[in-house]
DNA sequence: CACATACGATACGGATCCGTTCCGTATCGT
DNA sequence: ACGATACGGAACGGATCCGTATCGTATGTG
């Protein structure tokens, strides 16, 4: 995947090793200038260089390409895990409902947007999203068979229909301010109590 | 808003008149490139006068620039409400479920990703989204607040949340393919029967 | 017919970016 | 000290696109 073998084990290298500040530099330029709003498109090598205080030539040293770059700084993005607390279904739903398209990087969220057309184009970044977002589904999906086990969810309840309820909410308002008059803070809480509740009269 | 006065009103005009092929070609053209991938920033006028068979000149004698002439375009891309039939509510909602993201124009479902980033960017084109969004909102709050005169839904319901909740899902899927494992065809009766119900034991 | 304007086509100068190549310098192993 | 490699910086040729201008031609009005 990657051309990085400048930090690798490397047991004999007779010249100046590479410098792991411009690695560093790199990366965290990248992801700088797709914070600030540029598309993957509108970024430039050059900004790149540019804005990490480096030579372009020292970026092709290290990557093939723009989208080799890309793909390694956008697996700098992938976070930690939230950890559910396991006592209360309904909070530990709503942890990892408020943890969607929420990262430790600040900048994972205003990122986001600016993949969408790509992960709709290119197989890697594809792959690269489902290989992010995957280990979240699986947790939450662990947490929706305990409330099964429990006796607290339904035992017919369709586990994939049910994260794509709690999920979809908090997407399209993080990534698309969908809509004006939801509070973003809340907005766990009241989507978790809703798919428990149902909204039928009974 | 738009400089496209050609096929306006014009009682008295010396020369030739502007042609309304040329008009349609160009927008055509435009949303054409559009659904076959290309994002908004890598769409250029030049590749559009190509596409449409036209002259760079004639796109600018009609458009100040791009932007002018893509919230134009995207403009086409409205298309009709759905029409709910007003017997079951159940019902009325699956439609308009099914209907988020869909549109008379089939390039619509393509189109949408590319714009995901620029929406949040530029206040013309959010608010041209919010304008395209917005009547359907509110056709899908009439049949929820509808649900609850009829008493089939609880008078305490949230209406924001709950048509977060119905159209997040849907809205994931179809732009983000967010989950393989859901099958975008009956995704629209599941999400309403789950949100309708609630997925607590009792 | 004369006139005004639009048409498609083409060319232009300017800008940006790509990926490569070359500087002179810095930093490693031997 | 010396060879090897990396460094930041600068320049390169080529490509693409912008927005404008200018062709000769087509299509309207009076």
């Amino acid at each position: 995947m990657s051309d990085m073998r400048s930090t690798a084990d490397a047991p004999r290298s007779p010249g100046r090793p590479r410098s792991l500040r411009a690695d560093e530099a790199i990366i965290e330029a990248t992801l700088d200038l797709l914070a600030e709003g540029s598309t993957i498109e509108a970024l430039s090598i050059e900004a790149i260089a540019t804005r990490a205080g480096v030579g372009k030539a020292t970026i092709y040293r290290r990557w093939a390409g723009k989208d080799a770059l890309l793909l390694d700084a956008l697996r700098r993005l992938k976070g930690v895990l939230p950890q559910p607390a396991g006592h209360s279904i309904r909070d530990d739903l709503v942890l990892l409902v408020g943890a969607v398209g929420q990262n430790v990087d600040p900048r994972a969220a205003k990122i986001m947007p600016c993949l969408v057309p790509a992960v709709n184009r290119s197989p890697d970044q594809y792959q690269l999203y489902q290989n992010i977002i995957s280990p979240r589904r699986q947790l939450m999906r662990e947490v929706l068979r305990r409330g099964i086990d429990e006796g607290v969810l339904r035992a017919d309840t369709d586990l994939e229909v049910t994260m794509a309820l709690l999920t979809g909410p908090m997407l399209i308002q993080r990534v698309l301010q969908w809509s004006p008059d939801l509070n973003e803070v809340n907005l766990p809480e009241r989507v978790v109590d809703a798919v428990l509740e149902g909204i039928r009269a009974r």
